[in-house]
DNA sequence: CGGTATCCATCCTGATACTG
DNA sequence: CAGTATCAGGATGGATACCG
């Protein structure tokens, strides 16, 4: 009927985002730039310590696509600092929106998500309480990160 | 300064949210729902023929979060309708801001993206013809899905 | 039609260790 | 401090083939 071969883009899906911006550090660093430019060292502390080679990647992919600006003052010790640009900063509107679904739905998802697995996967003891208990169940759902 | 080590929910990164919706084709499966309930292989016309067993996967999860109900008719030959629900339909929205972000922005994005990745990697034509010139530029910046 | 079953190629992320 | 080098593991997405 109306669904067209050519709907989405494929250079961009749904007209998503490119996919960096959904990785799995990008939106943080954007969070954690928002008030002021921060240190490398200093980004690592709200982000659960995550390795240095996963935030220098994450970082030189948004620098490269204008998200961020580096800016490395020579001195020793060494000092970077890494600031939004313009472009990222429009990024906290949208991130604002999504953390306002999440505000809103979030709990709504995460129970359909609970009501799911235990419907799939009855508690064992109750199971086996009730002999002739159809279960009905479909197989084995498990996904989810 | 203000960097909370916990400003961010380990469930629920960036407050943003739970994986699943940013994967790769889940926001695609909601927009080809959008107008009303699509079958198992209308959805793959739009989505470039991903393959049976990924688009499986990605119903069942969303299937599981509240996202989109499967109702099978007991028919022959078999005949599945996948529709959104509300929790579902909420994500249209959202959606939408993401799709006019990538509208008002996106150029932007793909312009540093291609300008920083000329100033690392000039043509080696023209590189070449310039003996003396400074490069300047820094390692290999590959990534980029 | 609407899936499953296998196998496979990456991709991403992370742990650990070392350096200018 | 701000990274780089190496190695390893797991998850994701896909190709291909087959089934009720």
């Amino acid at each position: 009927m109306d669904l067209d071969p050519e709907m989405f883009d494929p250079v961009c899906p749904s007209g998503a985002l490119p996919f960096q911006i959904g990785d799995k550090w990008t939106a943080m660093v954007v969070l954690c730039l928002e008030h002021g430019p921060r240190r490398f060292t200093e980004l690592r502390v709200p982000l659960r310590a995550v390795t240095p080679k996963v935030l220098t990647s994450t970082l030189r992919a948004m620098e490269r696509d204008g998200l961020v600006v580096r800016t490395a003052y020579p001195a020793h010790p060494p000092h970077v600092e890494y600031a939004l640009t313009g472009l990222g900063r429009s990024l906290l509107t949208l991130i604002a929106a999504v953390r306002a679904w999440s505000g809103a739905h979030l709990p709504e998802l995460l129970a359909a998500r609970q009501a799911h697995d235990e419907a799939a996967m009855p508690l064992p003891a109750v199971a086996a309480a009730q002999p002739a208990t159809r279960v009905s169940g479909s197989g084995p759902t498990g996904r989810g990160r």
